[in-house]
DNA sequence: GCTTGACCTTGACGTTACGGAAGCTTCTAC
DNA sequence: GTAGAAGCTTCCGTAACGTCAAGGTCAAGC
């Protein structure tokens, strides 16, 4: 069994010319060209292909990548190189980020509000979300149900990943609100917009809905002192950004 | 009074390469070109090359700088969206960087050490260093001397930007330490000599005293207690890397 | 047998922000 | 007068493709 380059591409999801480009450099020949000139494709090339596209993900070099898959030792050194790679560069994005943020508040005169952000890897570890079930089954009987079985559909790690997610998105707002942007900045808007998308994985607030649920954030003690561990005044911003987004972007 | 290329070169510390390509874009035309061909540069070029610099470093593009200089009310948004941009780049990379690791585990075959990092902003805020000042003086009265005079040349804000660079080292350090990188390799002697260097702003320790140092980071329950707050097991990595460091690279 | 449209080919240029080299002209100092 | 430093333009190269352009091939329908 053979593929057309196009068949490989909408397998792999990759395009037809990002594939000749592999064929022009090397990286991966087709298994044999027709006399048509035509790129025909078996299965040991959809396999390295794989690898190919896996090792593209974590960031190496397509040079990188022929070396380290061709031997298969060097690989894991090639990696470690990546991982020092990939934190000093995000380090140093990190450390770009806080000098645009206090430069904008030089620009605008504003006084330099030094908010401490914490930074946990994983807020909601060991959190028991099962302590406000009673209460939201009471509240919102109907998108209890859903929630319960998309809770219920999750692994593990589905949890941990989407814990870490949600860890990572409050550290960014708690960033926009240390560069002291707007809450109606399209920015905000944008990863506001990411939170209630992941808000809608349990169920599809409207504009009021959202706009309570931001007030909740803010009222409800147990809540707001989540967002106060990573910075101050954290919950208020977030309760904000929500009324702005749904203003802006929801319906009733 | 005019200058040359290369003693513009020379005096912002950009080629006349890139001067010759700010000129080719039209993002900084030299005031007036001789007969010969020469360019030569005002004082007002100067000060727009300066302005670009800085926006260079804050990471905007060319093109960006080129329209947010020459409209002054676009910098600021200009300037905000870039923060976003950058925290969005730096959040993915954080994201890659942890799937290397994993990677690098599972290939391995490492069980998966999870280690729980914390990420504050500044560990040494309020702390008190003066604390340490008697025990030291009594033990390394000279070192300790040169130190005091060192600290006493700092500002406010050196002193934050230093803690603030050495909690992120400590950071990065538990980072290597997640992935499970062995403490003599190159990555981590690269960080370890980073902390050296770091260390020899106040004194220089030789082979054995820096190791002597590692190894007080985990007896001396003060100091471990900090590294503990980034991560469990960093005093004792920190140690072996610094223990590795020396022997590789200190002599007595 | 012809047309149509989908699919394939190679080749070349554009992207970013310059680095580097070739080949030539001009300035400056001795 | 000449050497060497400094200047100039022009072109190629970078990473990983995207995007035409111009043309050949294939399968299906009429």
């Amino acid at each position: 069994m053979s593929w057309s380059i196009a068949q490989v591409a909408r397998m792999s999801g990759v395009t037809a010319r990002t594939l000749r480009h592999y064929d022009d450099i090397g990286l991966l020949k087709p298994d044999h060209v027709g006399a048509n000139g035509y790129r025909y494709y078996e299965e040991a090339q959809l396999l390295r292909l794989q690898q190919i596209l896996v090792l593209r993900e974590l960031g190496l070099g397509l040079a990188d990548i022929a070396t380290a898959i061709d031997s298969e030792p060097d690989l894991i050194a090639a990696l470690r190189r990546q991982h020092a790679r990939l934190i000093g560069e995000r380090d140093r994005l990190a450390r770009v980020a806080r000098t645009v943020a206090r430069t904008i508040a030089d620009l605008e005169g504003r006084p330099e509000v030094a908010v401490r952000i914490n930074r946990p890897e994983n807020l909601f570890e060991g959190f028991d979300s099962s302590q406000y079930d009673d209460e939201a089954r009471e509240r919102w009987p109907e998108d209890f149900e859903r929630a319960q079985r998309t809770r219920e559909s999750m692994t593990d790690a589905d949890v941990e990943r989407w814990q870490r997610e949600a860890t990572a998105a409050m550290i960014r707002m708690a960033e926009f609100m240390a560069a002291g942007t707007p809450v109606d900045d399209p920015a905000v808007l944008d990863e506001t917009h990411q939170h209630w998308l992941s808000i809608c994985h349990w169920w599809t607030p409207n504009r009021t809905a959202y706009t309570c649920l931001g007030r909740m954030y803010v009222d409800d003690e147990r809540f707001k002192a989540n967002y106060t561990k990573i910075a101050e005044g954290l919950a208020e911003y977030q309760a904000a950004a929500m009324a702005a987004y749904a203003e802006a972007r929801l319906s009733d």
